[in-house]
Parts: structure tokens; sequence; C-alpha cells
DNA sequence: ATGAAGATCAGA
DNA sequence: CTGATCTTCATC
């Protein structure tokens, strides 16, 4: 497994996005997943990004160091994490669905209602379920993985074409094709529209 | 102090 | 399509 360097994350959420698909989300243990989709949200130009108003103490990692977790709580009831992108300019990557790899088990058990392998990762807020990733890893570095959570690589490049579209769930700033995924992974990816 | 909306999910 | 569930933040 390679090593994803903080200079990956020092750059646009938007060129950051498509490139983190195929990279490799490990929770501390043991529990993995492939990522195949992925959206970019991008500080004050973008409306429907938590940091669109600037920082508030819910958005602070936001604009904290690249290569962080920013997680967030939300409809009452689910946790979604994303990869803070750039320099400090409230850009992250919202990670939307993996291929689930390793520690299937545990996923499993934190996921009882679930029938198919397939229903374990494939949503935001299930895939934090699956790994057991909350409010405490919020602001965890991903590069150092000292909370337990890392990416990385096993060398599988990005998919040369991926597939794009517009953002899931939003309602603003709904006009921007910054939602990619791994095309060639339909039964894993999210809703496709 | 208040309330509306929310980067969702599961089940009917 | 709807109900669940509760935090966050803008506004009053």
């Amino acid at each position: 497994m390679k090593q994803v360097p903080r200079s990956f994350y020092r750059r646009d959420a938007r060129l950051v996005a498509p490139e983190l698909l195929n990279k490799i989300l490990l929770a501390s243990d043991g529990r993995a997943g492939r990522i195949v989709e992925t959206e970019a949200y991008c500080g004050r130009e973008d409306a429907a990004a938590h940091s669109f108003r600037g920082p508030t103490p819910r958005s602070a990692a936001m604009f904290g160091p690249p290569g962080h977790l920013y997680v967030y709580f939300t409809y009452g009831m689910h946790w979604c994490c994303n990869a803070v992108c750039g320099e400090g300019e409230g850009h992250a990557v919202l990670i939307r669905a993996l291929e689930p790899l390793a520690g299937l088990d545990t996923m499993r058990a934190r996921r009882p209602r679930v029938r198919g392998d397939r229903d374990l990762c494939n949503g935001p807020g299930k895939l934090t379920q699956a790994l057991g990733i909350g409010k405490a890893h919020d602001g965890a570095d991903l590069v150092k993985g000292n909370r337990g959570v890392r990416i990385v690589s096993d060398g599988t490049p990005p998919p040369r074409d991926p597939a794009v579209s517009a953002r899931v769930g939003i309602s603003k700033a709904m006009e921007y094709p910054w939602r990619w995924f791994v095309d060639a992974h339909p039964q894993v990816s999210g809703r496709r529209r």
C-alpha cells in the first residue's frame, strides 16, 4: 500500500475528487473500501458547500490543513466524511460510496438491516456507519492516520474516463457537474442520475 | 431565542 | 413517496 502524500490534497477539490477514485479508505481495525464515488465542494464560490459563508464551528475542519477529514452530522442521524483539500479555502471532497474490500463481517455487524453486501457502503451515510466513522474523526489526519482513518493506494490508478454528473441531494448550485464515479462498478456506486 | 433546512436512509 | 430524527446557523 502506497501512502497518499499531503501534496495530493493541496489542490482544488475538483482536481482531487476524480483522482480519489480507486484509492482506499482504511479504518483502524482493518475495515477498508475502495472509493468509487466522490463530490467536490468548493468554498466561497459554491453555494452548496458548508464553507460557502466562511468558517463556522461545524465547518472549521474544512478551512484547516489539507489531507484531514471533515466529518459532519446531518438529517438527525447520519455522519458524512470529506477529505479536506486546497489551502484553507474551504474545499473538500465528499466520499459518497465505497466498494467493500476488508472487514466485511464488522461492516455487516454495524449495518444489521442490510441484506446484500452491495448496500454496505453505497452512500455517504452508509459508509461511515459501516466503517465506524463519526464525530471523533472530525479533523483526523488522513495522511498520518493517527486517529485510525487513512487513505492509501494499492496502485490502482483512477479511471481514465470517470463518469461525471451533477451532485446528489443539494438544493443550491445544482448546475455544477462536480460528482465523479467509477462507471465500471454499477453494483456498488450510489444512485446514478 | 427561534425555526427552517438539511451534501440521507429505509421501508411501504 | 414518506417518516425518522436532531443539529446547525441565519435571522429575529
